[in-house]
DNA sequence: ATAGTAGTTGACTAGTTAGTCAACTTGAAT
DNA sequence: ATTCAAGTTGACTAACTAGTCAACTACTAT
């Protein structure tokens, strides 16, 4: 019943790309409407502010790449493989992102979290969420890895820790340098973090 | 001759703490000019704009830190001892910034940084320029650990690009997840990205 | 003491921003 | 075809924002 709309739908995209690109504060509620062909009458209709739709967004793009997390670190893929996997794809990514926008535009997780952090609790209380979530990803791989013999990581969760805050660096200082060689080091350092068992692999 | 004025320094203590207890697209000219304790028409006789101010604040406050980071990088101390002094001091000062502020507020380089990569082209080639010098440090620490013989870090400029990332992201990471304990793992994990001999030392 | 330089002030404009609302449109169920 | 819920619109306000400026004040070198 009644009018059907995917002006949510549209909403969210603006958002996320706007703050992508440029920065959560200088991404006003008219541009967002502009953006995604909405008028502001519309916004208040389904969102009560600009951090609301922000919640709703980032969440949104959670739910979304979950399918493509699930695939990467499939129980099914050795776990070392798994992290192979993952630096492949961020990379592919921040690449794909540099060809559309003209620039390196790393991880919108991060840079808004650091951005809003001391402004938007709400808003940082989500993204904090999603990074736990992701953070399991790493955990469970790394504890996977250590049981079989190929790192040593007595303690996963700080280990995941250390390299999600190392992932977190590295796609900021992609960002600031704009330059997507920041990341090739990505892999050899993820190794040097879990203390990789060198076997015979040359 | 002429009238003598602190105006210009206390406009760059002001926007600094405004932009790393908040950020900077939500700091306004008018508030930096409050907390200043300055008129906005003496704003403009110094400066042309936000960003403006902002990289001569960046400026400022990084003379003023060489001092200290020639001191705890000094070439009588050993390599190792350097480092480990440079993860005592950043502890050191993030749990002064906590106190005073009553949260954790990592480093303003990269939060700025990442804020307006996309958006004050000066002033992140200026943070950029910053955090060259900062890296150096590192470089020239690795170096001197690798041929003692005490890391095996045949590339100190990657390896230096590596552990700066890593403090990167521990950074950030403090300041979103607001907790001082993110950092603890600073010193271990750098040891990890340096490929540290075990020797005896336990 | 005074002239000139360096810095200050408050009142101003014009543009932008978030947020509101009553009238309107669309679709589907009856 | 009518009704009503769901969504849209544009015109509106009030507050905030960057930026300007002419008159003013304080200092100091002569």
């Amino acid at each position: 019943m009644g009018r059907v709309s995917d002006a949510r739908e549209k909403l969210m995209d603006a958002v996320m790309e706007l703050i992508h690109t440029g920065s959560y504060g200088s991404t006003t509620i008219d541009h967002i409407c502009e953006k995604a062909g909405v008028k502001k009458g519309s916004f208040y209709y389904f969102f009560h502010s600009k951090s609301d739709l922000a919640i709703a967004a980032v969440e949104a793009r959670f739910q979304e790449d979950r399918k493509l997390a699930d695939a990467i670190f499939s129980p099914a893929i050795p776990p070392l493989e798994r992290i192979h996997g993952m630096c492949h794809y961020l990379l592919e990514r921040q690449g794909e992102l540099q060809k559309k926008h003209g620039r390196v535009l790393g991880c919108p997780l991060h840079s808004i979290g650091s951005e809003v952090s001391t402004e938007e609790p709400e808003l940082c209380a989500k993204i904090q969420e999603i990074m736990v979530h992701h953070r399991k990803y790493l955990e469970s791989t790394i504890q996977e890895a250590h049981s079989q013999g190929l790192i040593h990581a007595p303690d996963p969760a700080a280990k995941a820790e250390m390299v999600f805050a190392y992932y977190e660096g590295l796609l900021t200082h992609a960002r600031i340098q704009n330059d997507l060689s920041v990341l090739n080091e990505m892999e050899e350092g993820t190794m040097s973090l879990l203390g990789l068992k060198e076997t015979a692999s040359a």
